[in-house]
DNA sequence: GTGCGGACTTAGAACCGGCAAA
DNA sequence: TTTGCCGGTTCTAAGTCCGCAC
């Protein structure tokens, strides 16, 4: 199998984990979870109808919900809670149907605040003089302030987007009453922004004791949006705060980016809810748009978005029942492939020659969904960011190097860039040859005969429910199975974290799963570097003073010393320099601080004693600036002059021991920048989520001894609870 | 078969809070 | 004690896929 072998060759190039050999022991894992007994059939969760588990009067459990989530009751609650928990996985054939519930009660949603005019010293500048404008266009202007110094302000789509729907809003609410205003150039929002940035300081420097008091009280007021009744059983909520008014923050070339993410209204949001489930208040004054009672559905409440037109849920939380259930019957499905893979792999290999070109196109297209984990590529409307997937890959995404070489390179969901270079089967390469034939040209399809659907039907040939993305959650949890399977089970605790992390940035790798790099990662690598750097120097030091002690003591030991010719006399001089710096940087600072907080305490104290701390700060700070230019001026003309001052403490056992410690911490340092750079623009997050069954993770926490804390944060724990309960060390995928 | 809307999963950015280093 | 960083959480955009109407 060719492909596989490219696979392979293709995950050993990047693979650093220790391996060993390891026999397929699947017959030889314990089945003692029922999930696990019955390997829950698809077709068996699409049957069954839910059977209700609880009859208890709504009055009762209300109080019960409210008495359970008071903040204040801490351990007895989390007990309590468990206990509460419905466990679903231990029921597996009462798992989903067409009807999704029989009961549902819920709070609605909570609005966000209405709008908190400026101050009237605060406005927007037009041609350089403050204007006036009538609230709703004040509101938008404000949207636009207070991002002025964000990326998405300097982006000329974003600003001309946001104009547009400003001087919409300005000419519906009567306009601006000192001139016209149309022209962005002519504005200047800086004011608002100022007042924006000094609010959020403010917000950010409140004592801790006010700061949770707000949250408090906040908290208070959310508390009974936050969990609903579902067929009785008390399950939380998601998002059930409304979107706040906004400026659209598309991402990657949005057409509509900037433009006016309008406020949401009451009269906007359908409610789901039970027959019988009483319907919420709606906020005064107002009506909600409409109830529905479709207990086909899994959300609580939707509207309308006005940009894109689409529709947005307010649903259950990660940790409900629903979302457990389908994640399990997902992870199931990819399962399920394992069974088909073959044949599948077999076929499309086939039809890669087939005379028709439909389906050599399938048979290409399935090639690269398998092994380079692409996403389908639905088409995509003019008015979104241009982003493929594989159907919609375009004559420009790849380049074809004889003699099997492809690079691919496009932009994919949420505009991050896929760049590959890879080979590829033989065969393949020759097909997309083919499809990028003349009279193809830059714009048109690669795949013009395919879109996700005609794939799809493909699939189900061979099993039912197969779809693309099932492929990339087979081929994610395989790869972390095979990954999990060459780690060698020894060493500490954090070591294995750190094997397990390597496997699943592996799986990251194979998906495609990046982040923006952080802006400060590049000062944070250089400040690394820096003081990696200055620790070596430290070390040549010691290294020197201690042969200036006993110069025969570098023949005894070449190799220990042999570094201290590493370092010039210029590259000393630089350092010290820099570190001069940055030493008497930090004292003025201190200095700065020190003022600033006295100015702060002026009203409280004497004038006397605000003259006597003055002088003191004042002190202080000159003792300071003598004491750390003495030693800039000694280290100067330590370096150029090669020769190090002797502290009469100074042994040959005592220095070595410095160096052996500096070391240590230049090992450590260097090993943190490693993994800095490397996980600079990999985000493992997404895989762990979505990807990689969280049975595999439980497993690994079992076999190799790791507390499940250090693999799944709280959040995932909960969200993962049916995997923690059902998995032990056997487990595999 | 095609186009479209609805319902759901998947995704990175933005935000927040706690903790280690200075 | 403060600050800056980092991991975790929240937010919401952007995909996939299905089913229905024509």
């Amino acid at each position: 199998m060719t492909d596989q072998k490219l696979k392979k060759e293709k995950s050993d190039s990047i693979n650093s984990v220790k391996r060993k050999s390891k026999t397929d022991d699947e017959s030889g894992s314990k089945k003692k979870i029922k999930i696990e007994k019955d390997n829950v059939s698809n077709k068996k969760l699409k049957k069954s109808i839910p059977i209700k588990k609880e009859i208890t009067t709504t009055k009762v459990k209300k109080e019960k919900i409210k008495k359970e989530s008071t903040p204040n009751s801490d351990d007895n609650e989390e007990e309590e809670e468990e206990d509460d928990t419905f466990k679903w996985w231990e029921n597996p054939d009462d798992l989903d149907g067409e009807v999704k519930w029989e009961t549902l009660e819920h709070s609605g949603v909570i609005f966000p605040p209405e709008y908190e005019p400026l101050p009237k010293n605060v406005k927007l500048y037009y041609d350089g003089k403050p204007v006036t404008l009538p609230i709703e266009a004040e509101e938008v202007a404000g949207f636009f302030g207070a991002l002025l110094e964000s990326e998405h302000a300097k982006n000329p789509v974003f600003q001309k987007n946001f104009f547009k729907d400003f001087q919409n809003v300005l000419k519906d609410s009567g306009g601006c009453p000192e001139t016209d205003i149309n022209s962005f150039e002519k504005c200047d929002f800086s004011k608002i922004f100022q007042y924006y940035d000094k609010k959020r300081e403010e917000k950010k420097s409140l004592p801790a004791s006010e700061k949770k008091l707000i949250k408090e009280e906040k908290e208070k007021l959310e508390e009974k949006y936050k969990y609903c009744l579902l067929d009785g059983r008390k399950e939380q909520v998601g998002n059930f705060r409304i979107e706040p008014p906004g400026l659209f923050r598309g991402r990657g070339a949005h057409p509509k980016t900037g433009a006016l993410k309008r406020r949401v209204q009451p009269e906007d949001i359908t409610l789901n809810l039970g027959k019988d489930a009483p319907i919420p208040t709606p906020p005064n004054g107002h009506n909600w748009g409409e109830v529905r009672h479709d207990n086909t559905v899994a959300w609580l409440a939707m509207w309308k978005e006005n940009i894109m037109g689409n529709v947005k849920y307010v649903r259950f939380s990660q940790n409900s029942s629903f979302k457990g259930i389908s994640d399990l019957k997902k992870f199931e499905k990819a399962r399920e492939l394992k069974k088909h893979i073959d044949k599948i792999r077999a076929d499309y290999r086939s039809k890669l020659k087939s005379n028709l070109m439909i389906d050599r196109q399938i048979a290409t297209a399935t090639y690269l969904i398998d092994v380079f984990a692409l996403r389908a590529g639905g088409e995509k409307r003019d008015d979104e960011a241009d982003t493929v997937g594989c159907c919609s890959l375009r004559f420009e995404h790849i380049f074809l190097k004889p003699p099997n070489i492809v690079i691919f390179d496009f932009l994919g969901k949420d505009s991050i860039r896929f760049y590959q270079e890879v080979q590829v089967d033989q065969q393949a390469f020759k097909n997309m040859k083919i499809f990028k034939k003349d009279p193809k040209k830059p714009g048109d399809d690669l795949f013009d005969r395919l879109d996700p659907s005609i794939l799809n039907k493909y699939f189900q040939e061979f099993m039912t429910g197969l779809t693309a993305k099932v492929f990339r959650t087979y081929n994610a949890s395989k790869t972390m199975q095979d990954q999990i399977d060459s780690i060698v089970n020894e060493g500490t605790v954090n070591e294995k974290v750190v094997a397990f992390n390597a496997a699943n940035r592996e799986v990251a790798i194979l998906c495609n799963h990046q982040r923006t790099i952080p802006k400060a990662h590049q000062a944070g690598v250089q400040k690394i570097n820096e003081k990696i750097e200055e620790m070596i120097w430290q070390k040549i030091k010691l290294k020197r003073i201690m042969l200036q002690m006993d110069k025969t003591m570098k023949k005894k030991d070449m190799a220990f010393f042999e570094e201290t010719s590493d370092l010039t006399k210029e590259k000393e001089l630089e350092i010290v320099t820099r570190w001069s710096e940055r030493e008497l940087e930090k004292v003025q600072k201190k200095f700065e601080k020190d003022k600033e907080k006295l100015k702060f305490e002026k009203k409280s104290i004497s004038t006397e004693e605000y003259k006597k701390k003055t002088e003191e700060i004042k002190e202080e700070h000159k003792k300071k600036v003598d004491k750390t230019k003495e030693m800039i001026k000694q280290f100067k003309s330590e370096a150029r002059k090669q020769k190090y001052e002797e502290k009469s403490t100074y042994t040959a056992e005592k220095l070595k021991a410095q160096v052996d410690k500096l070391d240590e911490r230049i090992k450590n340092t260097s090993l943190q920048l490693k993994d800095k750079e490397e996980n600079s623009a990999v985000s493992l997050g997404t895989s762990k989520m979505n990807y990689i069954d969280p049975r595999l993770t439980v497993m690994f926490a079992k076999k190799f001894d790791v507390p499940i804390e250090k693999l799944f944060t709280k959040t995932l724990r909960e969200k993962f609870a049916w995997a923690i309960e059902s998995a032990d060390a056997d487990w595999r995928f």
